[in-house]
DNA sequence: CTAGGAGCTAGAGTCGGCTCTAGCGCAAGT
DNA sequence: ACTTGCGCTAGAGCCGACTCTAGCTCCTAG
């Protein structure tokens, strides 16, 4: 059994370091093959990794990274950075910035969207209420706030005749 | 030219639709051969794709919600409730909640890596400054509010030793 | 009459990001 | 001695969502 509270920093086989980042054994060694580790990851006697806890860290900072769709090439070179060591802040803070902008120019589309689904809930849900529980027409209750056109994909206003239709 | 204002509803050429969704051409094709549009494309008496307004605005709607990652299959299900029409209004609210709970679980993570990327900004920001700006070493500043570790990946909140490694 | 531009089809190709397979090694438990 | 569990490698395969190609048709402008 490799894990134990002993000493300073547990070793880590891969099963456990899939179980604390939620990647798979699969996609340990993939991440590994592709630089996403900033330094090399220990073997044992029989060739097996041995992870440290700093690597795990570091591995759920980059499971954390992808769930804002960082593609694996910036994962990588945000990698390289820091296993290049000192003197490249600049450089890392330009990236985290980037993604920065990126992760809420998502936000902003998930949220177009949320606007639209809550749009059409409430006509569904007024729709097989009955229809007509105590508000004139489509009025104000519809009236989703669409965010501002800037910059995308312009999605008109709800028109009323979106009601019955789709 | 296809486009002209007169009647009741413009009829739209495959580029113009491209246009106005976003979409590429091929997208628009496949899209089609998908099943993506609730009916039938008309076309011209040489074959030509003409679509109407309500088809581009259709297709605007699978663009908002594709921009929040719901898969095709998913579009293609919602297509099929309207195609068939009145009646199934109960699984389409279904669906649209459905989707609902996916899009604020993708916008959990988004804010997840926002705020570990806020926290590492911070920190190289200071570290760029000349590190001793007036603030006493690593102190509230850096405390960056991780969500609670619910369900998903526990991400263990930033560490001193965070500061300088990565 | 010709050239350019938009569009058509069927089907192949691409890309990102894993995921899986085959065939093997080791070590501990029964 | 053998099974079970965990791990290894190289490389193939897969999936979603497009994207592109080849070879064609049509229409309009010059």
């Amino acid at each position: 059994m490799l894990s134990g509270v002993d000493e300073a920093g547990e070793r880590l086989g891969i099963g456990e370091v899939a179980r604390r980042t939620g990647l798979s054994v699969h996609a340990l060694r993939f991440y590994e093959r592709q630089g996403l580790l900033p330094g090399p990851v220990f073997r044992d006697h029989s060739g097996r990794r041995v992870y440290t806890e700093q690597d795990a860290d570091w591995l759920i900072l980059c499971v954390v990274l992808r769930g804002s769709a960082m593609p694996l090439p910036v994962v990588r070179r945000y990698t390289e950075l820091v296993r290049d060591g000192d003197g490249n802040e600049r450089e890392r803070l330009e990236l985290l910035r980037g993604h920065r902008e990126a992760v809420l120019a998502q936000m902003a589309q998930l949220q177009q969207s949320i606007d639209l689904i809550d749009f059409k809930v409430a006509v569904y849900e007024d729709l097989l209420d009955g229809g007509d529980s105590g508000l004139p027409g489509e009025n104000g209750k519809y009236a989703v706030a669409q965010p501002a056109p800037r910059g995308g994909i312009r999605v008109r206003s709800p028109r009323p005749s979106d009601r019955c239709r789709r």
